[in-house]
DNA sequence: TGATTATGCGGAACGTTGTTCCGTTTTGTC
DNA sequence: GACAAAACGGAACAACGTTCCGCATAATCA
């Protein structure tokens, strides 16, 4: 696959020192739109009213319009918002934990955000271009992540080493994308079974199959 | 897999004797609103408004509701009239032409029918309940249909006798659902391609595997 | 054929949604 | 503190799904 992509996410959040310095109000207005998108998708879904979303932030609409102006922007943004979350949570785990202990940890977490994106899935096919860059910039921040895990605990003998980053993302994908219902537990357990699975592979020559 | 599954279409279209004639006007409006709603879907996708669908079908909104009472009611319906003409049209082809040609006739049927329901996949899963028995009946109508054309182009020699019809049935729905835009072009050729390797199966000693 | 009645029809009207608009407020700068 | 640019709030608009009810009409019986 391809790493030499172009960034699809820019000038939203962080310092835009140019010319004119971002409004403390706005950004933090932009903050709390964030959060209070994430929880009431997570509640009611990415089909909520975008006026429940300014109610639950305490602005009004005219300022979510403002900085997104369109609903699927802020989906996108949450989107993108939850996917850096992730990703930044994978220096931050190898820094605490040992090799194969944090890319345990790191599968859990990925999982957990699969699981909770169920909406999401089917936006991401709806054929609107606001969600077009969104599954490269997913594999841009994600794939690194998991790669440098994986590495590490290849390394420290505590998982096997020919595993590719980008299927072992999509395996887990596919694997919690099943489970319905609210109860992360049976993907849970999928997912240890699996990182077993990378472990055990670290045991012997190294050359077996997964399949 | 399971073909004693309950069948859950019935008192829509067809013969209602029962008690009380169905009003010929009603009879009329229901199956302009079908062929409206088909029309309306192809060129604007099933996100269409109900308005435009029941001026092109030349009624009021309150007849669509009398007949749908839920736009996804509609859309269901839709979906299982074009299974019905789909799956009805394997028995004419048989008469009509040799068993291999007739299979290779309904495969082309069938990828068209898969490649005109792009909206419908994402609204399948969707989570809405009228939705729900839309998987089911596919399965029922089409497995059987395409089942009868397998076996009898087996029997003349004209195709493999290994394949499973669902199996198939799938696999041409994978094929159609990659292709974008209105061209069928590429799809057709996929299913050619697909139907040469049945043809080839035959040929053999049939244990030949397809994979 | 004409009267009767259940059945069906039409489209105005309602509630909810995404989005726009503009008068007012706030922020950063001199 | 004064000023301009930036951002805010929420009423207002347009489009949607859905409901409602007065009116039309097809089937039935005389």
């Amino acid at each position: 696959m391809n790493d030499q992509l172009e960034d699809p996410c820019d000038g939203l959040e962080p310092q835009g020192r140019v010319d004119r310095p971002v409004r403390a109000d706005a950004q933090r207005n932009v903050n709390s739109l964030l959060d209070a998108a994430l929880a009431v998708f997570a509640t009611s879904g990415v089909d909520a009213p975008v006026r429940e979303i300014a109610v639950k932030a305490g602005v009004g609409v005219g300022t979510l319009y403002r900085h997104f102006p369109q609903r699927a922007d802020l989906v996108a943004a949450v989107f993108r918002h939850e996917v850096d979350a992730c990703a930044d949570a994978a220096p931050v785990l190898a820094a605490e934990y040992g090799a194969g202990e944090a890319l345990a940890r790191w599968m859990q977490r990925y999982a957990d955000f699969i699981a909770t994106k169920r909406g999401l899935a089917s936006a991401l096919h709806s054929g609107n271009p606001a969600f077009d860059s969104l599954p490269a910039y997913f594999q841009k921040r994600l794939v690194p992540a998991l790669r440098t895990l994986l590495d590490a605990a290849a390394a420290a003998g505590e998982a096997r080493a020919d595993v590719d980053a980008y299927e072992l993302l999509t395996a887990v994908a596919n694997l919690c994308m099943q489970v319905d219902g609210g109860c992360p537990a049976p993907a849970h357990r999928m997912v240890a079974l699996l990182f077993d699975g990378l472990r055990y592979g670290a045991m012997g020559s190294g050359d077996r199959s997964i399949d």
